[in-house]
DNA sequence: TGCCAGGCCCTCTTTAGGGCCTT
């Protein structure tokens, strides 16, 4: 499971989840917390998380919906000092992220802010989570957790809860991968390819990879 | 001051529009 793409270590993949000011970090939105969950074989096996001073108001609404007040950023370090140390924490691991078109702006913009690069690649748990579970009634991270009956980690729209349960759903997904389709080993590069899979194919693409792999094997 | 996004994905589609999802 999760294993890298070159040689045979076994490789963990960094669930990365952002709370933020706004919807856009090109509109002056910036981030406010930050945590990333390293999961390998299965389960979790450690954690990062911090709130962020990055000098701006954080509006009323937003408060309100994370729980994160200005006086509690104030007295956060520096944006860029933290985004050093979440890059540092995660590494060259490959990330996911639930809405990764969102999380990986933000994290390649405050990145940059702190004079660092991003050097590997994003899947997104949510477009996976369309393709291996299309019968959720919703694919917002807290309806899927309740539909798949996982454990609610903490408040949502806190960081590290968020994380956690990108994780945990992740996971799951992998899990129904291995029982549905009897998938070997679910990689980032197959994560990658499964969220761009049109709808309701997946069980004959599934069936073509594996047929593919099995031919592959000596 | 007030407002601001954008990629995915469906359908009453492709010469488009609108909901979902993230904060």
């Amino acid at each position: 499971m999760f294993r890298h793409k070159k040689g045979d270590v076994m490789e963990a993949v960094a669930v990365i989840d952002f709370e933020t000011t706004g919807l856009s970090p090109d509109h002056g939105a910036r981030a406010t917390e930050i945590a990333a969950v390293l999961v390998r074989d299965g389960i979790v096996v450690d954690r990062y998380q911090s709130l962020m001073n990055a000098g701006v108001r954080i509006p009323p609404f937003i408060e309100d919906l994370t729980g994160i007040s200005n006086a509690m950023v104030r007295k956060a370090p520096p944006a860029a000092e933290v985004m050093r140390a979440a890059a540092d924490f995660v590494g060259e691991h490959p990330l996911v992220a639930h809405n990764a078109a969102f999380d990986s702006k933000f994290w390649d913009a405050e990145l940059g802010r702190a004079r660092r690069s991003r050097r590997q690649g994003f899947a997104c748990s949510m477009l996976v989570a369309r393709r291996v579970f299309p019968q959720a009634p919703s694919h917002k991270l807290g309806a899927l957790i309740e539909f798949a009956k996982l454990p609610v980690a903490g408040r949502y729209h806190r960081a590290l809860a968020d994380a956690e349960m990108a994780a945990s759903l992740l996971i799951r997904m992998e899990d129904e991968l291995h029982r549905r389709y009897q998938v070997v080993e679910v990689t980032h590069d197959l994560l990658r390819e499964i969220q761009s899979v049109q709808k309701n194919q997946l069980d004959r693409w599934l069936e073509r990879f594996q047929r593919k792999s099995t031919a592959a094997r000596p």
